[in-house]
DNA sequence: GTGGTCTAGACCACC
DNA sequence: GTGGTCTAGACCACA
């Protein structure tokens, strides 16, 4: 996996936990590896996994059962999208709203942007 | 003015001398506050504002009359604009899209959600 | 059976045995169940349980008769009372004490935070 | 300072700055000593410091300027005695109440203790 | 100067 | 085996 500079490592490892459980590889109930496999795969320090499950759980995402390892959460998906959406609409939005006055986009230019974007997803 | 932890505040104060310009509180060829004053305005080191003119330099937006000042560009709003645009595209867009995806905004939603928001605004 | 993260499992499942003693449900000389019946009833690996006999039988709470298993000791009761009573007044008691000093609790909210509790129990 | 082994360092350290906050050796607003400056004066690492001063950030007890340094939150001794009080009813008291049964102590005789002590106290 | 991230490696308690 | 803590030291962006 490539890591991008803009984030913490410890970040996009945790995103990428919560959109596997999205897709459902993760199932609710199921072991997540542990901290050195997955330190391994990742080619990252142990340390830096360690907190990745450990925001992870703060989240309610994933429980640590002690001296067995992490599990997904019953209602994890659920969570995350929660989680999600709510940054979403209260950070990124209002941000994205501003941008696109200051560009001088129309609602109109926007929904043909979404078109657009639409159609190349389709092909 | 506050800031927000994401980007840093010599950034954020850069997109707010750009934001004037476009608005045209600060025309083509007005000179830029000083160092000294703005400093105190954003309540900031004046070392930050250094490196907050001197990217507003490179970038064209604003030029360094030694002795004298800093003085806004010519063609600076088509440069901000344009360079806001490609930014907005190449750079944004794509994970904006990508997390509505996720999570499971339609187009429909998102046109709606521009609808409210446009409203609001004119309220 | 709930385990709280603060304290080791094999801990709390030693002083749940030891409650049972104390409440005469293991009365003494009786023999106490069996590794392999009292892990499936916590749901634990056996080693937990290994482990709580063995710190129950270095307090000599219970005494293992070879091949046969263990046995609650004669003066089981006693013991664990006088245990648990020095803990109490010397381990927990003096940061209780400071810790309510902290909280600027008086000896008056204290008494009546006893009585409210004692009334909810009799209820 | 010494150190119990029970909790862990970072924590103790947290609460010894919540508490030199509470007596008002730090007020609201003023500058929190840097982590290598603490660490120094604690002889712990710098990263034991870093994650004590982020718990606290969580928490809302103190406030990060960037590049600057953290600084005592205006409503932060109330923050701090309002967190322990519900973490005292909630998580330590039922215990203790379920000890104190368990040892056969009647409030009458929690009562006598509590004068005990505090006959101590002010000699 | 400040905090923030990451690595490497050690040691621990617990299951 | 599991996670959790701590240390030492490097590198970074920011003010």
């Amino acid at each position: 996996m490539e890591f991008q500079s803009t984030k913490g490592i410890f970040q996009q490892i945790a995103d990428n936990i919560s959109h596997r459980i999205l897709e459902g590889k993760l199932p609710p109930g199921e072991r997540v590896p542990s901290v050195r496999d997955l330190a391994s795969e990742f080619e990252v320090n142990r340390n830096t996994l360690l907190r990745t499950y450990s925001i992870l759980e703060e989240s309610g995402i994933i429980i640590n059962k002690r001296g067995i390892g992490f599990f997904v959460a019953e209602n994890a998906p659920e969570m995350i999208l929660a989680a999600e959406k709510s940054f979403f609409f209260e950070n990124e939005l209002p941000g994205l709203m501003q941008k696109a006055k200051i560009l001088k986009l129309t609602n109109a230019d926007l929904i043909d942007l979404l078109n657009l974007l639409n159609e190349n997803e389709n092909k």
